[in-house]
Formats: C-alpha cells, sequence, structure tokens
DNA sequence: ATACCGCGTTGATCTGTATCAAGGCGCATC
DNA sequence: GATGCGCCTTGATACAGATCAACGCGGTAT
C-alpha cells in the first residue's frame, strides 16, 4: 500500500506523511528506544511493504541484506530440511523484530500467515545508525535475550514434553501473546484465535497433523477447552491445561 | 581457588594480579570488547570462583543476581519438568557467556562437567558498566543473536530429526567447536572428546540412553564413526556424518 | 582379592505417535 | 447447485524409539 521513499531530512517532521512518528507498531517495538526528534533519521532508512498472506519474505539461505519488522500481521519463521520436513521455530507478530543474526545469510525463512505490514531496513546502514542510538542496541539486546529464554523453553517442549502437554503449551502460550501482537481482532484472555493451520501447528510442535487434530479433539471431549470453529479455541479450565503443559498433571 | 578482591582504581594496572589483564579466556569472551587500559574497572565487578564436575552453580528460578563468564572447563546447561524429565538446551565452554535475561530469575540450571573456573558479575553493576561500554553491548548482542540461531538449529534437530540424524548433528557439532572452547585437550578435529554423559547426550537430543548407545553403536559397526573409549569419538568419515547430520543422506 | 557402584551396552518387548487411508465440511467457482 | 479443493477429522495399522531387564567393565573402597 502505501510505500516509504528514501529521502533526506525535513525540519517539520510533525508535518510530513513519516512512517516512523505515525506507525501504531512504534510503542511495541525496539524503535520505541528512539526519541521521537530522531523518528525522521530512522524513517530515511525504512521501507515499508505488504505481504499477501502465503509468501514468503525471507529465505533461508539468501544474503542477509535487511532487518525487518512487523507492523501488522503474523508470520511464521522456519527451517526446513532437504527432503521437505519442516520446523516451525515461531511465529512473529506485530512488534517483532526480524533478522538478528551475526552470519551473512539468513538461518530462516518467512511468510505470511495474514495479510501483513512489514518495515525493512537496510542491515549495514541500520549497523550506523546503532552507534549513535545505544538505547536501540540495549532494545534488541533485551528482545534477543527473551527470544533467547522462549528458545530454550520450545526446546523442553519439543525433546521432552508428550503431545498432550505440547499442545497444552501452544494454547497457554497463545492465550499469553499479547493483545497488540495479534492485531485487530484478539479475542479475550479465554478466546485463542488461530491464524496458522494444523499443519503449522504440527510443524512448531514437532508432531504430525493428525496428532494435532486428535489431541484437541480428546482436550475438548475432556472439557477442557471448546472449539466453536477450526481456528478459534475457547479455553474452558485455564488452570487444569496449565497444569497439563507445565507437565504438573499426570497423563490420561 | 584464587579469589579476587573488589578493589578501588589503582595507576599501574600492569603490576597487579589483575584478573581480567592476565584472563587466558579473555581473547575468546565478550570482554574482548574492553579496552586493556578500562580492565581494572571490569576486574572491579568480577569475582572468580571455581566449582566442582557434577556441581551446579546456577539453578532456575533463583533470583538472577549475576551474570557469568567460564573462563575453564565446561558446564551443561538444563531445565526440569516436575517429573524429572530432563532438556538440556546447550553445553558451554571456555569464553561462554551465562545470564542474559530480562527476567529476575534464572530460566535454566547450571551443572559443571568438568572442573570448572568461572567469573562472576553483578547483575546490576554490569549493567552501569554497559552504558559507558558500548563496544561491549555489542558484543553481547553479537554472542545472543548467534545462540539464538544455534537455538533454532535445535529446534529442527529436536521437532524433526531422527536419532541417527541427531547422533551425526551432534557429533559434527562437537567437532566443529572451536579448540579454545574446549581447554587443554582439545583432540584433532577428527577426535571428538565426550566430556558428558551418554545420559547427558541423551537429554541434549531428547533420547534415551539406550538409544544413544544403540545409534552410536550401529554408527560404529557401519564405519563413520570409531569408539575407542567411551567418552572419545573418532569421525572416520566426516562427509558422509555430515550428509546424515544434515538430512541430505536417506535412512537405512 | 573382593565387593560394590556408576556407567555403558545389548536384548526383548511395549507404546506413543507416525503413517496410510477414507471421508466430511466449508467455501469458492462456474 | 454441482464440482472441486483445501483443510480437518477419524480410523486402522506400522514402526521408531521408549521401557524393562540383564549383564559387563573399570574404578575404588574395604
Amino acid at each position: 500500500m502505501s510505500m516509504a521513499r528514501a529521502r533526506p531530512l525535513v525540519l517539520d517532521p510533525g508535518h510530513r506523511d513519516d512512517p516512523c512518528s505515525h506507525c501504531g507498531a512504534r510503542r511495541y517495538s525496539v524503535c520505541n528506544a528512539i526519541e521521537s526528534k530522531d523518528l525522521e533519521r530512522l524513517a530515511s532508512l525504512a521501507t515499508q511493504f505488504t505481504v499477501e498472506p502465503g509468501r514468503s519474505f525471507i529465505d533461508e539461505g539468501d544474503p542477509a541484506e535487511h532487518f525487518f519488522n512487523v507492523t501488522a500481521g503474523t508470520a511464521k519463521l522456519f527451517k526446513l530440511l532437504p527432503d521437505g520436513r519442516r520446523q516451525i521455530t515461531g511465529f512473529a507478530g506485530t512488534g517483532h523484530f526480524l533478522g538478528l543474526a551475526v552470519s551473512s545469510s539468513y538461518s530462516f525463512s518467512a511468510e505470511a500467515l495474514e495479510p501483513m505490514r512489514i518495515c525493512r531496513f537496510s542491515r549495514p546502514k541500520l549497523k550506523v545508525l546503532l552507534d549513535d542510538f545505544p538505547a536501540m542496541e540495549k532494545r534488541l539486546l533485551e528482545v534477543a535475550s527473551n527470544e533467547l529464554v522462549a528458545a530454550q523453553e520450545q526446546m523442553l517442549l519439543l525433546g521432552r514434553k508428550t503431545a498432550r502437554e505440547r499442545l497444552a503449551s501452544f494454547l497457554i502460550g497463545r492465550a499469553d501473546v499479547p493483545t497488540h501482537c495479534l492485531g485487530h481482532q484478539a479475542g479475550t484472555a479465554e478466546t485463542v484465535l488461530l491464524p496458522m493451520t494444523r499443519n503449522d501447528i504440527a510443524d512448531y510442535l514437532g508432531l504430525t497433523i493428525e496428532t494435532v487434530s486428535r489431541t484437541l479433539t480428546k482436550l475438548k471431549a475432556e472439557g477442557l477447552i471448546e472449539i466453536p470453529s477450526a481456528n478459534t479455541v475457547v479455553i474452558r479450565r485455564h488452570a487444569a491445561l496449565e497444569g497439563i503443559a507445565t507437565g504438573e498433571t499426570e497423563q490420561h
């Protein structure tokens, strides 16, 4: 839709259609580490674009020339094996920053689940900018640290949890995602909207689509959740589900 | 053994037994982002101590009051489920920095595999120091980014690889660990020393000890590796093993 | 020497999840 | 309103890896 042009510094950013100062995702993102008066400079590095559902905008192995910031919609991040086996390493919603890596090529792919709006930065240029804004670098370190903790939690899930525990963890985790990351329709604390397919859930949890389906059906039969539509889950007994997710509850 | 005392700035650090300027691990660690003239200040925050094999020095859930820097030896990092199931999320060798997390409590535990020497920093004090040394913050971001990439690779392994592929990946990964991280006896590129038990390997790869043992025996029978002693593996056919690790080779 | 104990290996059997197969539902297209 | 097509569910069966069990080996304490 609206395509930002690269342009020189101007004096009165307040009256321009500056993409950064008007960005709805700014307060949730690493960009909020930059003061309003400096936003113009950040904006000069940014290019906005949209991505249709099903289209990918990062391909594993491609030269890593850009950083990305999700300003609307959700993407799945994944890695592939040569025979097509896929591991989804995470979902990136509004405010999510992508592309952190020292390597010169992307270590994962990213594909839109919903219509997305993305803000793109040139890596070398953003690196230079970071020298002038240590606060943003601090924020990036915070973000990376948090993702590392989440990744370790996911390793525990993939290495040691049962299918039932994985699904419970997934649903609890989705219910805890901050509203702003989900975009327009977020659902209540107990109503979880799933923009991804069963296949995506399976590839995220290291299971097959059939096991995901069967396990959800079983949780429903036990009264822990409701499934009003395929991509909506209502958590009926949150504490019980959490007990399963954390491994405190013995298996049935 | 040698316990560093906290002490005020002095004028001639060159003639002091400054733990940082004499630290053999410095060049491999985040500390190398700090210039020699400023090391005195870093040293004033550091406390060195040793850990016996089998002893833990970080406990999941404890208040996160410190950062750690491994200066000798290797630790296993892990998370537990209430019933004792364990996932080892990584091994930390010389130069490894631990404790990055925004949270106020540790999200994992760490236990020594070999005799270790560790350098400990107060979190609040190190945070203040980071404000004055953005280069170190940059290094931390680099380290965190690299670990994130490794974590995603491990998710692929845990979620989608077979036992055979996991063991091959593990051995290739161990063979690629930089010599300085391994400490004293490192072994050649083809001789992999394993300071951890079969149980640790199993908990790292999301398998059981029996499957690890059987799979290694099979790789040996096929001539891909040799196992001169339980904790030494010689890689005989590196390319073939790598083909299995990356999933390019069909299963037997 | 002997007993013990932690660690690793190997064998027999079991089982949770994968695989194979069929059918249903919602929704778009003509 | 029939056809087709994703996507999801459900059932039957297969299998990789877990579990249960026994034994061997090296170190060390007695």
